[in-house]
DNA sequence: AAAACGGGGCC
DNA sequence: GGCCCAGTTTT
C-alpha cells in the first residue's frame, strides 16, 4: 500500500473532532494556523473559540482596536503573531475586499504567513498540492525514513520539504497534510510513540535500527540568559497605578507592564533607590517602598529566565498618567504581570 | 546561518 | 533541567 493511502486510512479512524475541521473558509483556517504556530492544540483551542466569537469575520477582526486583539491573545505567547494577525486582517479586509489570496504563493506574502502556514491554507482551503512541514512532519518522516539530516539546517529543511511533497497525495492534499500532522501528534509522538501498533512499523527505519529516541536530529539551541526585573507598582492601594506599553523589538512588544527597572543582578532596596532610573520615576515625590515578594518570581521564557521583584510604591498625590484599578484588567499584559494582578487584586476586579 | 520570540506540558 | 509544540521574522 502506498504511503499516503496507509496514512489517510489511519487518519480516518483516529482524527480528533476539531472546530477548524468543519470548514474550508480561509479566514477560520488562517486564524487557527496562526494560533497553532509553535503551540499545542489544547493550549490554542480556547483562544480559537474566543476569537471566532469576538470576530466572526475578517472584517470584525480588522475593525477591532489593536489593544483589544492583544488582550484576547494574552497568555498565548509569541505576541508578534497577534500583531501580524491584526495587520493582515486589515490588509485582507480593506485592500483585498475581504478575500484571502487563493494560492500558496499569494498567501506567502501575508505577514505572519510562512512556508508552513501558506501550504496549510492553500491545501486545506483550495486543494493546492503543497505539502506542509511542521514539527510533526519532521518527526514522522525522519523516523520512518531514517533521515538524520538536522531538521533545523538549511539542507534538512529542503530535504524534508521535498520528501513530504513527493509523498503528498496530489488528489487530496488537504486530508494528507492534516493526516500526517495528526499522526505525528497522536501516534508518532516525541516521547513514547506507539510503535507496537504503528501502521508503518514494518518499514520504519528508526524502529528497525532502534533510533526512535534519537530522531529527529535537531541542532543545539542557544543558551538561556538571566535577567533581573524590578517592577514598581505604584499606589495600587489607592485605586490607581501606572502602566507603560512596551515598545521596540524585545519580548512582549505592545503589551503593558508596571514601570520597569532592569538591573545586572538581584537588587536590594538601598541599591534600587539610588539608581537614576528610580529617581526619574519618583521625581521629587515623597514615597514609601515595600518589597512585595522576598523571593524573586522566576518567569521562564524560551531564551530568558526573568528574576522578578515587585516593589509596592506609595506616593502622596495622584500619579500623572495613572490607570484606575478597574481599567488595569483591560490592558493586555504579560503572564508575569497577570499573575501578580490576580494574586494582589481583590476578586471584584477580575 | 543563527538568534529572537512565550507559555505550558511532559519526562 | 531539557525538549517539544500545526513556525516566522529579524539579525
Amino acid at each position: 500500500m502506498v504511503f499516503s493511502k496507509r496514512l489517510t486510512l489511519w487518519y480516518l479512524h483516529n482524527k480528533r473532532d476539531l472546530p477548524w475541521r468543519k470548514t474550508h473558509e480561509p479566514y477560520q483556517i488562517w486564524l487557527s494556523e496562526i494560533m497553532l504556530q509553535q503551540t499545542r492544540i489544547e493550549q490554542g483551542l480556547p483562544y480559537y473559540y474566543k476569537f471566532i466569537e469576538a470576530y466572526p469575520s475578517v472584517f470584525d477582526l480588522a475593525n477591532a482596536p489593536a489593544d483589544e486583539v492583544l488582550k484576547l491573545w494574552q497568555g498565548l505567547g509569541y505576541y508578534s503573531r497577534a500583531r501580524n494577525l491584526h495587520e493582515t486582517a486589515k490588509y485582507v479586509a480593506f485592500e483585498l475586499d475581504g478575500k484571502f489570496p487563493d494560492t500558496y504563493k499569494g498567501l506567502l506574502k501575508l505577514k505572519g504567513v510562512g512556508d508552513y502556514t501558506a501550504s496549510a491554507i492553500a491545501s486545506i482551503c483550495y486543494n493546492e498540492p503543497v505539502a506542509v512541514v511542521d514539527g510533526n512532519v519532521y518527526r514522522v518522516l525522519s523516523r520512518i525514513f531514517g533521515i538524520d539530516t538536522p531538521i533545523n539546517s538549511t539542507p534538512g529543511i529542503k530535504e524534508f520539504k521535498a520528501l513530504a511533497q513527493e509523498l503528498l497525495d496530489k488528489d487530496d492534499p488537504a486530508t494528507f497534510n492534516q493526516a500526517i500532522m495528526e499522526f505525528g501528534a497522536l501516534h508518532c509522538k516525541p516521547q513514547n510513540p506507539y510503535c507496537e501498533t504503528c501502521p508503518f512499523n514494518e518499514k520504519c527505519l528508526a524502529l528497525k535500527d532502534q533510533r526512535i529516541k534519537e530522531l529527529p536530529i535537531k541542532l543545539k539551541k542557544t543558551k538561556i540568559k538571566k535577567r533581573y526585573f524590578n517592577y514598581l507598582v505604584f499606589d495600587l492601594d489607592n485605586e490607581n497605578t501606572i502602566l507603560e506599553q512596551r515598545t521596540g523589538k524585545g519580548i512582549w512588544n505592545g503589551l503593558y507592564q508596571f514601570p520597569l527597572i532592569e538591573t545586572e543582578k538581584l537588587s536590594a532596596e538601598n541599591e534600587l533607590v539610588q539608581l537614576d532610573s528610580f529617581k526619574e520615576l519618583i521625581q521629587e515625590q515623597k514615597y514609601s517602598l515595600e518589597l512585595y515578594n522576598e523571593e524573586p518570581v522566576v518567569h521562564k521564557l524560551s531564551h530568558q529566565h526573568l528574576y522578578t521583584l515587585f516593589w509596592l510604591v506609595n506616593t502622596q498625590g495622584l500619579q500623572e498618567r495613572s490607570v484606575s484599578l478597574e481599567e488595569v484588567m483591560n490592558y493586555p499584559v504579560p503572564v508575569l504581570i497577570g499573575n501578580f494582578l490576580n494574586e494582589y487584586l481583590p476578586d471584584d476586579y477580575k
